[in-house]
DNA sequence: CGGAGCTCCTGGGGGC
DNA sequence: TGCCCCCAGGAGCTCC
């Protein structure tokens, strides 16, 4: 399940496979996969071609490339075009939903089974190729507004790793919910970048339950627990960040970090690494939930 | 309008 | 062996 740091690594794949580059065309294989782009599959793939990449852009799980006009002379190498100094006025947006991968192949590797969108470069290189299982991912061509964000996700907090996250602010809007802490935690609208399996991790290590009602966090609570968030993934991006070194941008969950470095989250009846206590598995919100029930009391007055 | 629940999707795995 | 159901959950949408 792709949170902050799987997004991270893939953007830090883009930026060093696709950046600069010009896209020469686009097949569209799946059209769920393109479902949040106003204008259909064909629009899409105009709005793409001949367009040239720049440093793609992370905001939470959201991930864009903006896109340039590449050079009036086609086929004429632009060199030392720095990226970034040119506003774009558009962007690829792409989000990996629960299955997404964006992978470097070879022009001439078999396609994956579940391979919904290719991109094409005029350079001839390696293919930029979107490939989701489950289809709850999707690229879209989104126009930028304030900020240099595209308007689909400017609904979007900064993510806990963004200069302009407030952590004083994210203290005070939580606090004036009237739902439960996890609940809070997952909501992107108010801090974005974590799911289900970050927001396990973090929680356990600020020892504090998933039903704490956001009324009742203290503001010293609110912030433990974003650093915990911040401190679970930056340990998560180390580990997962050595995966896209290779010429295969991994992008999937499979940052390595599950299995190795996981706290509560796939551990039920395991110790709990602090107390020894059995890891336990609770549903919620028709997903699971995993905690110590030592370290993380409940609540007298639990909220979902 | 905030909060809560529903829904989309597919393959793996368990039960019978 | 085969079939069916459950499970995974991000986030937009709807309803209250």
């Amino acid at each position: 399940m792709p949170e902050l740091p799987e997004v991270e690594v893939v953007r830090r794949g883009l930026e060093r496979w696709v950046a600069g580059r010009t896209v020469d065309d686009v097949e569209v294989l799946h059209p769920r996969a393109v479902r949040r782009h106003g204008g259909g599959a064909a629009d899409l793939v105009a709005r793409l071609r001949g367009r040239t990449a720049a440093v793609p852009v992370r905001r939470g799980k959201y991930l864009w490339v903006p896109l340039r006009q590449s050079g009036a002379a086609s086929g004429v190498a632009e060199p030392d075009r720095r990226s970034g100094e040119e506003a774009a006025d558009d962007a690829l947006l792409v989000h990996l939903g629960m299955s997404g991968q964006l992978l470097v192949q070879p022009a001439d590797a078999t396609d994956e089974r579940h391979l919904r969108v290719r991109l094409r470069f005029t350079d001839g290189g390696r293919e930029l190729r979107f490939v989701d299982q489950r289809t709850f991912g999707g690229v879209a061509v989104d126009e930028l507004g304030a900020g240099g964000v595209p308007l689909s996700v400017a609904h979007i907090a900064p993510d806990p790793f963004d200069p302009a996250f407030d952590d004083a602010a994210f203290a005070r809007r939580l606090r004036a919910r009237r739902t439960g802490l996890k609940r809070a935690l997952l909501d992107q609208t108010l801090v974005s970048g974590i799911g289900n399996i970050y927001a396990d991790e973090a929680l356990w290590r600020a020892r504090l339950h998933y039903a704490r009602a956001t009324e009742g966090v203290t503001r010293a609570e609110a912030v433990r627990v974003l650093d915990a968030a911040r401190a679970v993934m930056t340990d998560a991006l180390a580990q997962g960040g050595t995966s896209f070194d290779s010429l295969y941008v991994n992008v999937n969950g499979e940052s390595g970090y599950f299995e190795r470095s996981l706290a509560v989250y796939g551990r039920e009846g395991q110790e709990c690494d602090r107390c020894g206590t059995p890891i336990r598995r609770e549903s919620f919100m028709n997903r699971s939930s995993y905690l110590c029930p030592a370290c993380q009391k409940r609540p007298r007055h639990p909220r979902w």
